[in-house]
DNA sequence: ACACGTCTTCCGTGGCATGGAAAGCTTTCG
DNA sequence: CGAAAGCTTTCCATGCCACGGAAGACGTGT
């Protein structure tokens, strides 16, 4: 009796399956069993469990001993070599000192698919500053930091994320041709503004940090309304941005040594 | 003229090719040129470049503007779901007591592959705590934290690495049964002492930290010989490990809410 | 202008990825 | 306690797509 060999497998390449299952797992799902893998990447149990002993074999994935999965300590390891890394620690610093010139949230986002990934985020209890939520996503045409990096970001991407941007709040700018003109603003003057266009009761300040070749992530101020003072904000904001690109620009940028094997 | 269609691809698999790509990166290469990883990966150049475009699709490598590639954020954001990030978390505080009270270096490090992987450290300049160099790999045969994690490894892994143990000075204990039974002990008693094997000068004690199901890390303490009072140690080593160990106790194992999609 | 190294595209071949099925296993429930 | 439901693992025939040599485009140094 033959069986019928139903490839459902149109455009996808192994590979590509293969890496879907490492998307299967985030900050609501860090542990996952074999068939929750299965149903959440939309692939057949018997090649879910073939991938995943794929990347377990290269330890980007490990079997728990009661039996689920979980993200392997070698992602965070090859993490330690993407920018977020670096980034993070050249402004960590200046992070703080920004916090205590404010007394405010402050965060520092780089540009992720189509989102702005928060690789740092101090909140501003007022004198000690505490660690908060680095990893999340936030939308690029409500925030300050999103739209600093949306105003620096390649054409294509820009005009695909102003075709339709998602309402948050009332206050949200969806009309495309608003956003291109505040983008086009904020790359002259240097700082993007959001006030409630993402939270309620929250407006912020952003500008970009620069490197050798052009923005390489924002820095962004978070303040309730009832603390309307821009201009408070914006020189301390500065004096860290400028602190923070002159110690990221000769970070990352050595060449390799000569090639070994 | 028909090509001949040589295959030296035995008994590597389409992802573990694509994977081995990532294996090419390290601390001292976190940027390469196609040619470089077709090279320290001895893959064929037109392979590596389809593996690079398929990653690069993943998000898990980037293309910079001047055409190297990178570690992608999205493995770092990857990475921050592993245990090293929460192990790091629950432990820096009680790093930073163990410090002061030591004034000596202190490090954290999983079982990893065939070595301990260390997860933070902190150097004890007797009053300002430094950080330094997580993410780096140390043997498990002559190290105080290697130790402590080998003689809670899996029997294989024990033996497999008693095998051939490396020397790395003069001190190195390289004879498998005075190791095996150095781990017997270090089972029972607690803690591992490692003097002078890994390096010159230095000795370090460590004790395992335990979660749910057995040990998962181990900390350990660095000290000149100079500083010989193992006594004054092992107290607040102890106590460290016991905070240590509440802490990681209720992190990671919240069960997955009801599965969606 | 030439040589050298790098990057990209093309394409015929056959190795291996594919996924339904069935068996083994654990947990839940009547 | 037996059955049912769900999870995990293994098996294997089919044919898709990964493979890599080759050629060409591009950039750079001499």
């Amino acid at each position: 009796m033959p069986r019928p060999p139903i490839r459902t497998a149109p455009g996808r390449s192994a590979t590509s399956r293969a890496l879907s299952v490492l998307d299967a797992f985030d900050e609501r799902h860090p542990t996952l069993t074999l068939a929750h893998i299965a149903r959440r990447t939309t692939l057949p149990v018997a090649t879910a469990h073939r991938m995943v002993g794929e990347l377990c074999r290269a330890r980007l994935l490990r079997r728990r001993p009661d039996g689920r999965y979980e993200v392997g300590a070698r992602v965070w390891q090859l993490g330690l070599l993407a920018p977020p890394t670096s980034l993070r620690e050249a402004a960590l610093p200046h992070l703080q000192d920004l916090v205590i010139a404010t007394g405010h949230t402050v965060h520092v986002a780089v540009l992720e698919a189509r989102s702005a990934l928060v690789v740092e985020r101090l909140a501003g209890s007022r004198t000690q500053p505490t660690r908060h939520s680095p990893g999340g996503y936030l939308p690029l045409h409500c925030t300050g930091v999103g739209k600093v990096l949306l105003a620096h970001a390649p054409r294509d991407l820009r005009e695909e994320v102003l075709r339709a941007p998602a309402r948050y709040t009332a206050w949200t700018i969806t009309d495309p041709a608003v956003l291109r003109r505040q983008l086009e603003a904020i790359v002259v003057s240097g700082h993007a503004l959001s006030t409630q266009e993402h939270h309620e009761g929250v407006w912020s300040v952003a500008m970009p940090v620069t490197g050798p070749s052009g923005v390489v992530a924002a820095l962004g101020v978070l303040a309730p309304l009832t603390a309307p003072r821009l201009a408070d904000v914006l020189s301390p904001l500065s004096a860290a941005v400028a602190a923070i690109s002159a110690s990221t620009a000769d970070v990352g940028f050595g060449v390799d040594p000569a090639d070994e094997a």
